[in-house]
DNA sequence: GTTGGCAATGTCGAGCTTGATCATGGAAAC
DNA sequence: GTTTCCATGATCAAGCTCGACATTGCCAAC
């Protein structure tokens, strides 16, 4: 599933441009990274909920030199399937 | 951020009524959850790539009873942040 | 206002995870 | 339809993180 697939998504549930449901998603897209860059955490009931948390990992490696490198401080996104994404059973 | 917010962005996008931009949403998390349930994993570029990845641990615990439980084989959901969500840097 | 999904707690183990680089496939933009 | 640009994959190593279970309280959703 690629952006096109959602902005048909929300072409089905209001009938537009194909350009305007494009611009939805990426406005869409644009407000949560905003909200995850800004730290708030994006909590969708039954979905799942997307949290930015600190890492502090520090040990990367690299392929052509084998040598290993200092992995500088950042942040990484975790998204918490919610209760109907964890129905998943036996695939 | 929660589901209105996100229904707040889509109403700037396209004017129309908060029940329409709710329904808008839930059908958006409606497909992905569909989509991700159905094994496919779900990539917008520049923001991040939602992929279903089956489970192989198999060892838990109770707090109550301290005793160590197996965990039924199953899948997980990885959210990979884009490129913009890694630009998060020093926070 | 009501409902009920989600968070936190705590343990313990093992698989997952990040990171750089280079080529390639494919998503996105024009 | 074409071009551009991003994501993936693989590796190695150390660290970290989920995973479930059971209860309580909060807050999202209706």
């Amino acid at each position: 599933m690629i952006k096109l697939d959602i902005a048909n998504a929300i072409m089905q549930a209001h009938p537009c441009s194909r350009a305007t449901a494009l611009q939805a998603v990426d406005l869409l897209t644009e407000r949560m990274k905003q909200a995850l860059l800004d730290g708030d955490r994006i909590e969708i009931r039954g979905f799942g909920v997307f949290e930015p948390r600190p890492r502090k990992r520090g040990m990367g490696r690299n392929i052509k030199t084998g040598d290993s490198v200092a992995i500088p401080k950042g942040k990484s996104i975790r998204f918490k399937p919610g209760k109907d994404l964890r129905a998943i059973e036996v695939g």
